[in-house]
DNA sequence: TTAGATGCAAAGTCTTTGCAATTTG
DNA sequence: CAAATTGCAAAGACTTTGCATCTAA
């Protein structure tokens, strides 16, 4: 099940849209194919840094945008209004539980808007929003273990 | 139903909490305890500004967030990321459907997390958000009325 | 009277833009 | 080679903070 772009995916459609394949590209190409997490425009630049010492914020802005423009990244803003970034996911409808730990996510097929929901009369729907927050497993032992340490 | 809180019941919330009643104040409340709208900082600002010509933006972003801070307005970041307040809302868990041409909102009893949803193994859910996004009757006639003005 | 509220100014954060130098196709 | 990409610097939008003055309780 080829649920996200891989990074050769994502180069083919930059090329298709008439955009260069550079050295950062490919790399952020790989990054977003290799991860399942939601990265702020800081933590790319963070990343990429390591592999370019040299680069900007702009230049990582810049490319995060023409990703999403296209497709191949999501981009989003958390319940706390900041700006995120993931591998765009190719298939049919579906919405994410997120760990708030980690930020990692999982698909959820479920999607609210297949029940017959009330709505007010003559509403148009255009969009829809359902995501779930919460802790992963691993996330979970993490803050039990801080708990304990810390109440000794 | 006393579906939102109304102007009093703020400014009694805010003097339980130990804030003062300043004339600023007393408008806010009635600003959000008569609109179902969410409102920009610089929406309630602008119109702050009718009120009282000599208002500071930050004097009515320090106002906005403590009254989000107690509850009584909500805190909400739309889709593009664009931080909005509304009156808060005191009936039972819901949700919202929401015109993005003006705005408004409208409560949603049906909850999708009531349903049973098959999460990922072990995952503790600490929030959700659903919403959905459209146009209400009237802003469905204003773009019609708009697509044929400019077509015609 | 006095702790809290306000307006002003300035700083902070995050994001975008203009431009010359560099690199890709 | 031409056009796109990059890094730099600076500007923009939005939000927050410090402080002197003013005001509600």
């Amino acid at each position: 099940m080829a649920e996200h772009y891989t990074d050769t995916q994502m180069l083919e459609m930059m090329a298709k849209h008439g955009w260069r394949i550079t050295d950062q590209r490919r790399t952020l190409a790989q990054l977003f194919a290799e991860s399942d997490a939601y990265l702020s425009p800081k933590d790319v630049y963070e990343y990429m840094k390591t592999k370019y010492p040299g680069v900007s914020f702009d230049t990582v802005y810049r490319n995060l945008r023409i990703m999403s423009e296209m497709g191949v990244l999501e981009q989003f803003y958390f319940l706390d209004g900041g700006l995120k970034f993931r591998g765009g996911c190719l298939t049919r409808h579906h919405h994410h539980v997120i760990c708030t730990g980690c930020e990692k996510t999982l698909s959820l097929d479920y999607c609210p808007m297949e029940q017959s929901i009330e709505l007010p009369d003559d509403f148009q729907v255009m969009n829809h929003r359902f995501e779930i927050y919460g802790l992963c497993r691993d996330c979970q032992s993490d803050s039990d273990a801080a708990r304990e340490q810390s109440e000794g």
